[in-house]
DNA sequence: CGGAATCCGTTACGATACTG
DNA sequence: CAGTATCGTAACGGATTCCG
């Protein structure tokens, strides 16, 4: 994606863009945080306060501003319920969706290799 | 993965370190540098500068830190060839080449909806 | 050339407190 | 309950320099 060389001519303004885009998009969405809330979610509905028991370790602040950035980048859909006290309510989109299955892939990956780094790690000596 | 929750009993000792192993390596692999490096590397047997001229903007110092960290988790295999001036090489390991198939996955899904969320980023408003 | 170490500004992040 | 704001600290990350 990424790693196009582009020359300098007009034509490829556009491809410039796209790429400088698909960059921004790939450093919102490869990072901890999101990708663990996006797992989280899997099909569900979840409330705040549920995401935030899910995602353990997650402080309110940094569920709060992940939760923005995937909505901005419609991947969430958020859900204000108006009573009292408030009920807001996340879901994945499609897109979002199709997100999550690489997510899905990444993290059997893990548990897939769990003993493999174990023991690599064991044995590295910087 | 990381969403299980324990008891206190000591059988789930083990259950815990496996489960706490697995975030240690998520926390690791899910990160821009990391993920550009895999990507950048593909099949092939790359130099430390190649890296760097493949994978834009990163600098020298996440370079080689990435690096480290991916053959400390045996990702990457490191090369070093005792000539001078030195010439070192990186090649994904099998468990990173497996690794290397979800980033590419997670590239696709970002390629295939670059439109849908430049759409929604214009429309949202905070 | 690749790597380590240093300096230093920027961001991430947690804790806390306050609002509707 | 969810969200915003503020503050302090720790980690990130870039630029630079020196070494093999």
């Amino acid at each position: 994606m990424v790693t196009k060389q582009f020359s300098g001519l007009p034509e490829d303004a556009d491809l410039r863009r796209a790429d400088s885009l698909a960059r921004e998009i790939f450093s919102d969405v490869a990072n901890k945080w999101a990708l663990l809330i996006i797992e989280a979610l899997g099909e569900r509905t979840l409330r705040f306060g549920e995401i935030r028991d899910e995602v353990e370790g997650i402080s309110h602040k940094m569920l709060t501003q992940n939760l923005r950035m995937l909505e901005r980048n419609g991947l969430v859909e958020r859900n204000v319920h108006p009573t009292v006290p408030p009920k807001v309510e996340y879901t994945l989109t499609g897109p979002g969706r199709g997100l999550r299955e690489t997510v899905d892939l990444m993290c059997d990956w893990t548990q897939r290799h769990l003993r493999h780094i174990e023991t690599s790690r064991d044995r590295f000596r910087p």
